[in-house]
DNA sequence: ATATTCTTTAACAAGTTTTAAAAATTTGAG
DNA sequence: CTCAAATTTTTAAAACTTGTTAAAGAATAT
């Protein structure tokens, strides 16, 4: 696989870029916004990693590009602070997936293979499971080849359910993922336990019952 | 939460332990490698704080023990010089995350928690003995292909057990790694009897006999 | 301003863990 | 070998924790 990783941390940038060696990857680094946007726009890439604070410009716009130029590569963005709305923005510009600073590589490295699985990284993606279809596109969400009506947040808890199916999902995590990682705010995850139940119940349409809970730990999502 | 502080300035360490003792966690100490290597070796922590220049020793070779027994503690690495080659390696062997000397004690902190809240999100292991199957993934155990449906001590016994085949382990053990931070006045133990029962017969569903008692002393899990 | 979505709260239900007590087993002394 | 003491097994109920659901109150978007 061939990655770009877009971050102004030495560091970091290179202990990405060492960890994906490892497997055998092309990565190729990008330190700066001049030097990322450069590269996003001329070459094609399988995955990039996107800091969205580079020096002297915004990955947000790097993003843009990529979108705009139909690239076919997934875009993972990586984030020091714990805004939501770049968060927000990132996804509903496209981007795959959203971390915040600091995180394990083997983290990355899951989501990663998470984006490599879907397949397809464009525009037009559509995400499959079961009866359940997804068109990121419109944001649309179907079960049955009907459509159900989700919120943002269900929405958002169905992907990151489907692209972490099987694993067990704490409500924290889950909570992390939804909200941007405000770690200091976030002291209490029971709104979660709302979301599990308003999704469900617009799951749970066809009789299938695909979010398990696993007491104790948090919820799985399963095939029936 | 439990902690082992691997520090050997005095100062640093103590500063540390009572900053995370205000909040009612446990703090162990280690002032040199040898102790560090001993307690990291033997016992369970949820975080290990490793300095990385221990008097008489190197913190990665810290690190290694933990991963190399595959303990489930969190490891966040502190070193007083900026060297990116400590960083990378140490974020290399699965250190969860890196500071540099100095810092604000709440940084550590909120860095604590993120390691805390990510938990094993990233690791998808599998362990296996004999006809016993477990996936952490998915937090799933089966025997002889059929899932057992195991509560959360359960589950934690099992692995306990597993990942200490052979050896003998006593009540009051099995109770502080099952309970962990709250096992501050654990002044009885007989519950564990109940526990082992129960999973006994959740394992001896295939006739086998796991868990085998040492009257007087504890269990020890073996191979039938 | 209104509608929609998100979070909090609270009562209830379900599932898990611990306690307690009686039955069974093991050990070692007489 | 037999019996008493200690330890372990088993069961059932109590205490506790965690999850579900509905509804009301904030927040956000239209």
């Amino acid at each position: 696989m061939k990655y770009l990783i877009a971050e102004d941390e030495t560091d970091l940038q290179q202990a990405i870029a060492h960890y994906l060696q490892k497997d055998g990857n092309i990565c190729e680094v990008a330190s700066n916004f001049e030097e990322a946007f450069e590269k996003v726009a001329i070459y094609d890439y399988d995955i990039v990693i996107l800091d969205i604070n580079l020096i002297s410009g915004s990955g947000i716009d790097i993003l843009k590009i990529i979108k705009k130029n139909k690239k076919r590569a997934g875009v993972i963005i990586i984030s020091a602070n714990n805004s939501l709305s770049d968060k927000l923005e990132g996804l509903d510009l496209g981007a795959d997936d959203y971390m915040t600073k600091p995180f394990h590589l083997a983290e990355l490295n899951s989501r990663i293979k998470a984006v490599l699985r879907r397949g397809k990284y464009g525009g037009d993606e559509v995400i499959e499971f079961n009866e359940i279809k997804i068109d990121t596109k419109s944001k649309a969400a179907f079960i049955a080849d009907k459509e159900m009506a989700l919120t943002k947040k269900e929405y958002d808890l169905l992907i990151f359910f489907i692209s972490n199916k099987g694993r067990v999902l704490s409500k924290e995590i889950i909570a992390e993922h939804l909200c941007g990682d405000d770690s200091d705010l976030l002291d209490n995850f029971d709104f979660i336990y709302v979301h599990i139940n308003n999704l469900r119940k617009k799951l749970t349409a066809e009789g299938a019952k695909y979010i398990k809970t696993a007491y104790g730990s948090g919820y799985k999502f399963i095939e029936d």
